[in-house]
DNA sequence: TTATTGATTTAGTCTAAACTAAATAAATTT
DNA sequence: AAATTTATTTAGTTTAGACTAAATCAATAA
């Protein structure tokens, strides 16, 4: 196997996400902004992946996964997510403490080891934020899941996973009582801001921004 | 705390090495053999490491630990021993696959991490070759040990820890019965070579040459 | 003491991965 | 269609950490 830099695997990492969340064109900007670095650096890095085979670049086209491509990229979210896991299931983490961790923790170079951990976590398939775990091939479990944004007034809801990892937003959750696979009732959408009242685990009624609400995941 | 690059990390454990092993003058050469380099980086890196106060640096006196690098050595060792010993005790490594993970996993910045895992383990003061774990504040358990090259034809002793932690040099080991905390008797010293007749756990008898036996720490 | 050997340093080069500033290309708005 | 904005690329720079080759310094031996 191809050993990657570390540099590397997060451009592919990158690139995995967004073409996840749907995006038609992964264009340079787009990588740029995701990791806070110059466009003119994304330019170069993608050359270099692409004369690797990694991926598939043009100007016109933007940057596409080749199949070895998309399967490091895979393999290094596997590795974030069984990490992130192993740190709240084992090591007494809490969901917002994880991220940064794990981010180091991908880079780990050990088959052996990332078979142990999933192993001794006994194969799990989703993440402690709800993202689904790449099995060892790269195919992910998938869970239909809406934002709460669209979950009209009056349906009762899960949580499933939640779309922002960052400490700041998963402590504001922490806040206001809603936790995976918690419920959460819709009672009233604010006309004027769109910001939501909800009744969280059938007790205490929060507000909840808009914003908040795309980034939460819920299903019926 | 002053976050260092991994190259400056390693720097500072080989240092530590050396300075472990008593030699009385860290100079480059020496810390461009174990890191494999060419001894003009080695140059460089001890300046860096001297403007930052880590080492004291000067020609003449070569290398040497200030106490702030002290402190940061000491916990990268600490950090390599602990995750050697999590490996061997929670992921069913063995003693010869450690090593090459644990140097990159004592990279790994989280202070937390490390606590839990030195917590889940029981705080342990040995790493899986019977070397010593330093403590939060550096400091070692020492257990008085002679390399078995010095033990007299009839005694018995315990192995304590060995000096080289290759895979190579404990798969030998391996095949010749020799694990942490088993018996040897010495039967035969050979004059023409020093290799070693030992007799292992009261059972086989085997000859360990006159090198290996260098590198087997024992106790009465 | 001089010669030899070995260690260290200097000077210059290389690579990965970032940067800035300016130039160009593409897309959008007027 | 022209003007403006946004995205991308070029060109040149920077930093860390390595390298080589040559020069210098220090220790040892003849």
């Amino acid at each position: 196997m191809i050993r990657l830099s570390n540099a590397e695997e997060n451009y592919l990492k990158v690139i995995y996400a967004l073409t996840q969340e749907g995006l038609e064109r992964i264009n340079n900007q787009s990588i740029a902004d995701k990791l806070v670095i110059n466009p003119a650096s994304v330019t170069d890095m993608l050359r270099r992946l692409d004369e690797k085979r990694l991926i598939d670049y043009s100007r016109s086209a933007g940057a596409q996964l080749t199949k070895d491509g998309f399967k490091l990229a895979a393999k290094t979210v596997r590795k974030h997510r069984l990490w992130e896991t192993f740190l709240v299931e084992k090591l007494n983490f809490t969901w917002d403490e994880v991220h940064d961790v794990a981010e180091q923790l991908e880079h780990i170079q050990s088959d052996k080891l990332l078979d142990e951990i999933d192993k001794l976590l006994g194969h799990p398939k989703f993440d402690p934020h709800g993202d689904p775990i790449p099995d060892a091939n790269g195919k992910l479990s998938r869970i239909n899941a809406s934002p709460l944004a669209e979950i009209p007034e009056g349906v009762k809801v899960k949580v499933i996973s939640v779309g922002d990892n960052t400490t700041a937003f998963l402590r504001y959750l922490d806040k206001q009582g809603i936790s995976l696979n918690g419920t959460i009732t819709v009672k009233e959408i604010q006309a004027f801001d769109q910001s939501v009242l909800v009744e969280v685990k059938g007790k205490k009624e929060v507000f909840l921004s808009a914003e908040a609400c795309k980034k939460i995941f819920v299903t019926k």
